[in-house]
RNA sequence: CGAGUAAAUCGCCUUAUCGAUUCUAAAUUUAUUUAGGGUAGGAAAGUCCGAACACCAAAGUGCGAUGCAGUGGCUAACGGCCAUCCACCGUGAGGUGAGGAAAAGUGCAACAGAAAGAAUGUACAGGUAAUGCUGUAGUGAAAUCAGGUAAACUCUGUGUGGUGCAAUGUCAUGUAAACUAACGCUUGAGGGCUGCACGCCCGAUGUUAGAGGGUAGACAGCUAAAGUUUACUGGUAACAGUAAACGUAGAUAAAUGAUAAGGACUCUUUGUGAGUACAGAAUUCGGCUUAUAGGUUUACUCUAAAU
RNA sequence: GGCCCCAUAGUUCAAGGGAUAGAACAAAAGUUUCCUAAACUUUAGAUCCAGGUUCGAGUCCUGGUGGGGCUA
């Protein structure tokens, strides 16, 4: 797995994106919360990934956006770390859930404190 | 120099690394790789007007509803823009104005006041044959005059058919031309998304309702356009015409980014400091309105001083 | 994205352009009670914001802000 992040990689199928609010687990490590759900794909990859920032949190589009992008960013760097022989497929949904703004930074550590800790709940079972 | 007025314009830059999306070309493979190019605004915003475009089988008439309002022009069109008259504000450059009609009709005017459109009255003065006949005072926003008020109804002139790209068309998936009820088959059920009426059109493998099944995807619409820049000509101007050059985002849980270094500017408590506005395309244009750190340019006005 | 609607005390609602914006519940203080509840008396509290029309706007007009609904 690579760095990329292209279209295959994200999350689009409005049906998975029900299922997934609706059946899905979460993680939270503030301010991100993670909802996954073990489902497989009809083009054979095994990861979709989707970010979303509420509109009621940042009513401005221009914050939104940027926290959009910060999330994504730091996703696609440290996804390789994690990700790299996982052979089950699964939807993931990262939400922001802060009023307040972020560094690339702190968005950084706490994207790896996430994953780290989906790891580690996915292998248990 | 200082204080202003009007208009125009910019609104962080460069490099490196890692990405996103789209177009073109080539290669293999039929969804990837490689190379090259494009990729947010002046308001992309609010959705307040006007259009293009699409559908409503035709898109028609009347009533209703509603927009606009000095005069003339520009425009595809407009509630926009330009010019100009008038009124008000400002010493001035300039600014602001829903600025048609009260002699068609209906309504409204708290409190105060004799009296608010019905009629008549207080004090003082003047005047008469006589009388609110006249003036002043007094009340009030307005006081006798063909009164005021139309961002009250209304009238006049003029414009508007309705719905909006989640319009609309094609394909894919899925099944059910199934089931129940009502009505009806040319003597017409019902429908044509419109406030009402008329007219017109469709209509039998029919229509409506109930209960239920499937999809929530793809493609077209979708970006070359009433286009931008420059020059010349006409016009006071808005704008129009001609010529040349340019070829200018197209996503869909939604791309246009992230990090690092250097520079520029502003503030500053002078330090290896802090900050760099408003804000993110969603069918497309023309406007309006609102938000906006800071900078630049042009024209003009006023005050003081000097000449 | 598009198309609509609404905004008045803490809450639910009133108010033909005309006095100090009204009512109920809630709140606060007091009376009563050993204390609480109930009851009674009293008090405070609001027109989303900015302009305009008008002698005078909660009401009429314009712009903004916030909230809600419909739409394959």
């Amino acid at each position: 797995m690579s760095y990329r992040f292209s279209k295959k990689d994200k999350l689009k199928s409005k049906k998975i994106i029900e299922r997934l609010f609706n059946e899905g687990q979460s993680i939270t490590v503030f301010p991100l919360r993670l909802i996954y759900l073990k489902t497989p794909f009809d083009d054979n990859s095994t990861l979709k990934t989707g970010v979303s920032v509420s509109k009621r949190l940042h009513k401005n589009a221009v914050s939104r956006n940027r926290i959009k992008r910060l999330m994504r960013e730091a996703f696609r760097l440290n996804k390789p770390n994690y990700f790299n022989n996982s052979s089950t497929a699964y939807a993931l949904m990262i939400l922001y859930i802060s009023k307040d703004t972020i560094t690339f930074e702190a968005m950084d550590k706490t994207v790896k404190k996430m994953l780290q800790k989906f790891l580690d709940k996915t292998a248990n079972k």
